[in-house]
Order: C-alpha cells, then sequence, then structure tokens
RNA sequence: GCGCCCGUAGCUCAGCCGGAUAGAGCAUCAGAUUCCUAAUCUGGGGGCCGUGGGUUCGAAUCCCGCCGGGCGCACCA
C-alpha cells in the first residue's frame, strides 16, 4: 500500500522544524507539548493557503505573547523555500502562502500515486473489524437496512484507505425466536407446495411471497414426510433450510449493492460453541454477573409484572441505567447475553470495533459497551476501542409524498426493489449525502434527478466531462503531459488546492468514521471543477484543449485527467462508479 | 418518568481536534450558451447557529439547565 506524503504534513514538518531551530536558539524552552498545533486551510482564502495556530498555543507555557513568538517563528519559516510567504494576523496566526511549484509537485503526486493518491498510514496496519448489516434472515432485504449497510460498507473502505486492515462482517441472528417464526412460515409454504389448501398465512407467521419458493424446494427435497409431523420432528430442519435461503437472498440483495461481507457470524454455532457460558464464567468470576432480581420497567408498569431471578450483568458500573439479564427465565441466552459473547470473540482477532446499528437500538448501546469494556479490559481497565455507530431511519418518499410498495412482497420496500428503480450508484451515494446520526428523506424523484440539485449527477458529470475532453483531446492528437506544469496559472492552482486536501480528508473521515465527509468534499471537487470549466465559456483561452498551444493544453489536461482520478479515488471509497459519459 | 440522536438562511443540509467576517445547494433577484457536455457557471439579497448560563485569549463546536422534534425503554431482536 501506498502512502501519501500530504502538502500539509510536509508544511507540519516545516513549522516543527522552525520551532526545532527557535528552542536550539534558545528563544523557545524545550520540551512545550505540541500536540494542540494545527495547520489548515484558513476559511478565507484571502488568508493565505494555510495557517497555524502555532504561536498561540505556544505563547501561554513559553513564557511570552503570540506576536513576539509569531515574529520569530515567521522568521524561520520564511527561509523555507517552499513557503513563499508568512505573515501574521489576527491574535497570532501565521498565514502562509505556499509556493506555486510546491502546488504542482502535489499535482505530480497524483498522477505518480494515480489510484493510491490518498491513502494514508496513519492506521497503522491495525485491524478494525466493521459490523453492519446483520438483518435477521427472515426475510429479504429492506429499505430499512439499507443506509445501514451503505454507510458500514463505506466506512470499511475508507478505514482500509486510512491504513487499517479490515474485517468486514455480518453478525447472522439464527438462534432467536424469530427464526422459529421463519421455519414455521416455511413449513405452511411447504404443505401448501404439497397442494394443500392452507388459506391465508395466519397472524404471527411471515407472509412475504418470498417463501413460496422455500415451501417448493422443501416439498421437492422431503416430499410429504413432514406434512402432517408434529413441529419437535421438522422445526430445526426447517429452520437451516429457511435461514440459509433467507442468507442467500440477503447476500444476493447486498450484491446489487456491491457489498460483500468478509465474515458471516452464526449467533447459534456461538451459542453451540459455549462461547456465552465462557463469558459469563469471566464474568461472574470478576463479580460482574450476579443472580438477581431484574426491576419493573420504568415509565409504564405492566400489569402482569413479576420479579424474577436472572443472572445479571453489572452495566450499571459502566453508566447503563440497571443491569441486564444475560439469560431468560427458560435457561436460554438473551439476545444480549450471546451478543456480548460474540463483541468478545470479535475482539480475539482485532484491535477495534465498530458496529452500525439503525438508531431504533440505542437504547442497548450502553449494556453492549459495557460488555466490552469488562470483557476486554477487566473491571475498570480500559476496554478495546469500540464505537457503535447509529444510523437514523430514512423516510422514504415520491414527490414528497410516503411512498408505499404493494404488498406483493410482504409488506416492506424491498433493497432489490430500490436498487432497480433508482440504481446502485445513487441509493449508495444519496445514504452519503447525509451524516449518519440525522434523520434523512429519500425521495424517489428527487435522487433520480439529473440536475445539479442532485449529488450523484454533480459528481459524475464532472468525471464524464473529464473524460470526454480527454477523449476529444485524443482524436486531436492531444495528450496529457507533466513536463510543462508551471504553464499553469492561478486558476487552475485553485483546483489543485482543493484537490490537495483530498488526503488528509481521508484520514480525518476515518478518524471520525464519517465516511459522508468524502461525499461532501467530492461535492466541492466537483464544483471546482465545473467553476474552472465554465471560465472556458468566455474565454477559450481558459479552455482545456488550446489548440495553438500543445505545451498548455498537455499542461491542462494533466490536470484534468488527475482531477479525474481523484473522483474516482473518492468513489471508490464510497463504493460508487465513475461514468465515462452521461 | 428515563436514555440516545437532532435543532445552523424561507427550505434541505455542511461546518474537521475550540480559531479570524458562520458556508453550500434549492428558492428568489440580476447575468453568462457561435463553447472541450449550459445536466454548467458568475454575482446580489437573506442568520439571535433553539434558549439561558458556564469553561477561556477565543464557543455553532466543550460542560450544565430548559424548550421543541425523532427514536427507544421487560426475559423481544
Amino acid at each position: 500500500m501506498t502512502q501519501t506524503k500530504t502538502i500539509y504534513a510536509a508544511f507540519s514538518a516545516h513549522i516543527a522544524a522552525a520551532l526545532d531551530a527557535l528552542e536550539a536558539a534558545g528563544t523557545l524552552p524545550a520540551g512545550l507539548n505540541r500536540g494542540a498545533i494545527t495547520v489548515e486551510p484558513p476559511r478565507d482564502p484571502a488568508h493565505g493557503d494555510l495557517a497555524t495556530n502555532a504561536a498561540m498555543v505556544l505563547a501561554k507555557p513559553a513564557g511570552t505573547n503570540p506576536r513576539a513568538l509569531a515574529d520569530a517563528l515567521v522568521a524561520e519559516l520564511v527561509k523555507v523555500p517552499a513557503v513563499a510567504s508568512a505573515e501574521i494576523a489576527g491574535p497570532g496566526f501565521i498565514n502562509l502562502r505556499v509556493a506555486p511549484e510546491a502546488w504542482l509537485a502535489e499535482l505530480a503526486a497524483i498522477g505518480a500515486l494515480g489510484a493510491d493518491y490518498g491513502r494514508s498510514a496513519v492506521g497503522g496496519g491495525t485491524t478494525v473489524n466493521v459490523e453492519y448489516v446483520s438483518a435477521n434472515p427472515t426475510g429479504p432485504m429492506h429499505m430499512g437496512h439499507c443506509r445501514g449497510a451503505v454507510v458500514g460498507d463505506a466506512l470499511a473502505s475508507l478505514l482500509e484507505w486510512a491504513g487499517h486492515k479490515v474485517i468486514r462482517e455480518y453478525y447472522v441472528n439464527d438462534a432467536g425466536g424469530q427464526v422459529d417464526v421463519l421455519a414455521r412460515s416455511a413449513h405452511l409454504r411447504y404443505r401448501e407446495a404439497l397442494g394443500e389448501d392452507v388459506g391465508g398465512v395466519p397472524e404471527g407467521l411471515y407472509p412475504g411471497d418470498y417463501l413460496i419458493p422455500v415451501g417448493q424446494a422443501l416439498a421437492a427435497e422431503f416430499g410429504d414426510a413432514y406434512a402432517k409431523a408434529p413441529e419437535g420432528e421438522w422445526l430445526a430442519l426447517f429452520r437451516a433450510r429457511a435461514v440459509a435461503a433467507m442468507l442467500d437472498q440477503i447476500k444476493a440483495d447486498l450484491a446489487l449493492l456491491g457489498i460483500r461481507h468478509d465474515l458471516f457470524s452464526s449467533e447459534a454455532e456461538l451459542q453451540a460453541a459455549g462461547k456465552p457460558e465462557e463469558a459469563e464464567k469471566w464474568l461472574r468470576a470478576h463479580d460482574l454477573v450476579y443472580d438477581g432480581h431484574l426491576e419493573a420497567p420504568k415509565g409504564k408498569t405492566p400489569e402482569d409484572w413479576e420479579p424474577v431471578e436472572l443472572p445479571l450483568f453489572r452495566s450499571t458500573r459502566f453508566g447503563d441505567d440497571q443491569d441486564r439479564p444475560i439469560k431468560k427465565s427458560d435457561g436460554s441466552w438473551t439476545y444480549f447475553g450471546a451478543d456480548m459473547a460474540y463483541h468478545f470473540q470479535k475482539a480475539q482477532s482485532a484491535d477495534a470495533l465498530v458496529d452500525i446499528w439503525g438508531a431504533d437500538h440505542a437504547g442497548t448501546v450502553k449494556r453492549i459497551k459495557a460488555a466490552v469494556a469488562a470483557l476486554t479490559g477487566g473491571e475498570d481497565g480500559k476496554g478495546k476501542p469500540f464505537e457503535v455507530k447509529l444510523v437514523q431511519m430514512v423516510q422514504l418518499l415520491k414527490g414528497g409524498e410516503p411512498f408505499k410498495m404493494s404488498k406483493r412482497s410482504g409488506n416492506f420496500v424491498t433493497l432489490a426493489d430500490v436498487v432497480e428503480m433508482v440504481g446502485k450508484d445513487v441509493v449508495r451515494f444519496t445514504m452519503l449525502t447525509r451524516k449518519p446520526e440525522a434523520q434523512m428523506d429519500f425521495d424517489f424523484d428527487k435522487v433520480v434527478e439529473a440536475s445539479k440539485d442532485n449529488p450523484v449527477f454533480y459528481v459524475q458529470y464532472a468525471h464524464a466531462r473529464i473524460r470526454s475532453t480527454l477523449r476529444k483531446a485524443e482524436g486531436e492528437g492531444f495528450a496529457p503531459a507533466d513536463s510543462d506544469l508551471a504553464l499553469l496559472g492561478a486558476e487552475e492552482l485553485e483546483l489543485v488546492k482543493v484537490a490537495a486536501q483530498f488526503p488528509r480528508l481521508v484520514e480525518a473521515a476515518a478518524a471520525a468514521r464519517e465516511p459522508h465527509r468524502i461525499a461532501f468534499y467530492l461535492y466541492d471537487l466537483a464544483a471546482a471543477f465545473h467553476a474552472y470549466w465554465n471560465l472556458g465559456n468566455d474565454k477559450p483561452e481558459k479552455r482545456f484543449i488550446v489548440a495553438q498551444d500543445a505545451a498548455l493544453t498537455g499542461a491542462r489536461l494533466y490536470l484534468a485527467s488527475q482531477i479525474g482520478q481523484l473522483v474516482r479515488n473518492g468513489l471508490a471509497i464510497l463504493g460508487v462508479e465513475a461514468v465515462e459519459e452521461m
């Protein structure tokens, strides 16, 4: 994997070197904490290309005032060739202008690194397990699963770009009551396939047509052997067959979105292997599980409430409201009991864990975080890094009105339907145009709109324009060339400046676990490109192809080519195809 | 009642680890098309960053209270 040395990193090093020089000269005490120093593009471009707060941050501990320290720093910084100018502003900011040669070097770096430009080593090769989707294997994927699937998948790619090893994992909840319901529903379809008139699907079973082929397959495999048999004879068998069929379906649905997990972990297998028992034993030994009485639910008092003694995990020690049962009164594991063991298992093979959950599970975040902290860190130690990212609801709309599908497939809008209607790339990009913890509307009419209102098309269009231009140029005998990049002027450098932010953005987005930042960046990059493009409307000499100037054309085509590369890199993180033409 | 998320321009939303005069799109107003794709671009107007305190050189950002919206709150998954 190639590491990108960003221009920002280079300037951080310049500033560090300047501080070293001041220390050596005795101007600055040695050993000051430089952790709070930032180097970033100022909000207002008039303040230059980069600004640092170094003087403000260090003035107090150094026993001097920001302006005086800034003066000394500036004197050092102006010696650096890549620094075109350095001046003090405001309360003590140092505003830097980057020499054009340094920007052109960055442009050349994009060309040299190509599809790897933006990859970073900040992750240090540590392994992050990202668990996402994990929909119950009781039916096809529906839109409720979609956002988490896309966010999780994009996050996984983003973490890879930032230098992590990533495990993409799916937890298969194949041990709970709902898969028994699935088995019974499949049995009904099985009898139906044998010719029995089963009437309608009774309340409490899954009504969707998607179980019809499962019933037919069971009928073909087993004949009428289980048609009249008591449930005990077929439940486990039918459950296994139905779950397998549903998982195949889910994998096919995910494939439509371009998602493929590395690992599918079965809750049933986890339990069969005795993992929850192991966790319980360890927790009991550390007084983190005890037999106690569950409190009555808060806020409402169920009429049939009875206190029962259950094994409880002391999640209150980690900030939860109450201790949580890990087993039910019938002796089987609660979802939480098994999930706890599952997270412990995941932690064995990863340095950090990330779960992507629907917001409807927000209430259980504290207990699982408590469990991970306990199992990976002991009762008071700090556990492995573990984050739960909550993905908020998506409201489906069409023309501003709530959208309802036919009930043919079982009373929900399937992911497959949506992908068929609007396409994979639109689904993926649109899901990433909002931060995940904010609710979002998904309007079928708006997301397929081919205009700049629609970020997907806006970004795609920028790429298509670039490719189109390069094709046309090739037809006219021009090719991108990096031999005369110095011919590029201020307007072209503006584009390079936006491009140069990509590597640090990847790092920041990965650190924050926020892939949506890439989508917003691509929009900004596309806007910068479109803006430059339109200079050519008024001024033909600003177009990429200037027929009478082969050297300039070559340099501009090189720029265009690298911007196109960057769009592809960003889209690759998001799992969206870059198109050749619109 | 409790927990979590959200509250930024008329609308939909960004705002990176606290940084300078808070940004973008839509809508609105005024402009640009003999052109590599105008599916685009340029400019104007539009703000008590829900609200009241606190922390400090500095707060949309961090902390606390309150208001409003969403989600959740049994041994379900």
